[in-house]
DNA sequence: TGAGCGATCCGGCGGC
DNA sequence: TGCCGCCGGATCGCT
């Protein structure tokens, strides 16, 4: 499931490879087309397939960029700018290709459901095995609310004083702090996988009351939370389940966690414990963790 | 007013 | 082997 650095990864291929291309014509799969007529919010969201179609038909990629673990591809038609939405969801991915069956892996290629057909002839697909991504067409992030209630990119100077001054509120205090971190309106783009692990390097129990932590560990936390980001961009990111590069290619990082998913704790031995916070599944060492 | 919960988008997969 | 139920990011609407 892809989450920030995973995100980032699929950015840093697409934005090459899309980059000033012109979209000539797109095409909707008819799973699609028939579950918008069913008046469900499939994928493309606010929007009709046949609108959707005709409103991208003739846009410039300008650039692709990364916000949390939104996609944003830039677009400029007859002088005007608009930005496309792409939300990875659980299992969605891009692929530049030229022909369809360069997609190589069945499972992708039998959920392809939008592709952009470009004026040079190359083809960019986007496949959702699950159907949990989305596409939203809009002028600016302004348009969609929520987009401008997120927290300040991990990376950016103002992040760790957004985080530790969200976490002394009373609105987050009494929360379990997995469920704080995870929050994309408290720190961007940090899911299950990446929450997991840096609770588990810092020694801190999912499960304790984010008020209970001193400032100095949850700036330890927030430290943490970036270095194992940074440490998955740098390793391609994690392929848990379904996450794919716009070559189809898997990342390397599932191999250097050390909590998530495991059944034994990589320090001490122990059998890892698990419990449900805010919905997800959390593991965590009982011996290490407090 | 806002916190909390259920529904919603689904296919894959574990378990029986 | 087939079927049932669980899982999951993020949002939205209802209580």
């Amino acid at each position: 499931m892809p989450e920030l650095p995973e995100v980032e990864g699929v950015v840093r291929s697409l934005a090459p490879a899309a980059s000033g291309r012109t979209i000539r014509d797109i095409a909707v799969s008819d799973t699609i087309i028939k579950s918008k007529s069913e008046a469900k919010e499939a994928i493309l969201k606010n929007i009709s397939p046949e609108e959707f179609a005709g409103r991208m038909r003739g846009m410039t990629i300008t650039d692709v960029t990364r916000r949390s673990k939104y996609i944003y591809f830039h677009l400029r038609k007859d002088g005007d700018t608009h930005l496309l939405v792409s939300h990875l969801g659980m299992s969605g991915a891009w692929f530049a290709v030229n022909e369809m069956d360069e997609v190589k892996e069945e499972k992708f290629r039998r959920h392809i459901h939008v592709i952009f057909g470009m004026e040079d002839g190359g083809l960019l697909a986007y496949a959702d095995i699950r159907r949990f991504g989305e596409l939203r067409l809009i002028g600016a992030e302004s348009d969609h609310p929520p987009l401008l209630a997120m927290a300040p990119e991990p990376f950016d100077d103002s992040a760790a004083g957004h985080f530790l001054d969200l976490c002394k509120t009373s609105k987050y205090a009494g929360k379990p702090i997995k469920e704080t971190i995870m929050d994309g309106k408290v720190i961007s783009g940090c899911g299950n996988i990446y929450a997991t692990e840096a609770l588990f390097r810092t020694g801190i129990h999912p499960g304790r009351k984010t008020g209970r932590i001193s400032l100095k560990r949850l700036g330890l936390l927030f430290a943490e939370i970036r270095q194992v980001l940074g440490e998955a961009i740098e390793a391609g990111g994690s392929s848990i389940s379904d996450y794919r590069n716009i070559n189809g290619e898997a990342g390397g990082m599932q191999d250097r966690l050390r909590m998530y998913g495991r059944q034994y704790c990589p320090a001490c031995g122990t059998a890892t414990k698990r419990m449900t916070i805010a919905g997800r599944t959390s593991v965590y060492c009982p011996k290490c963790q407090h």
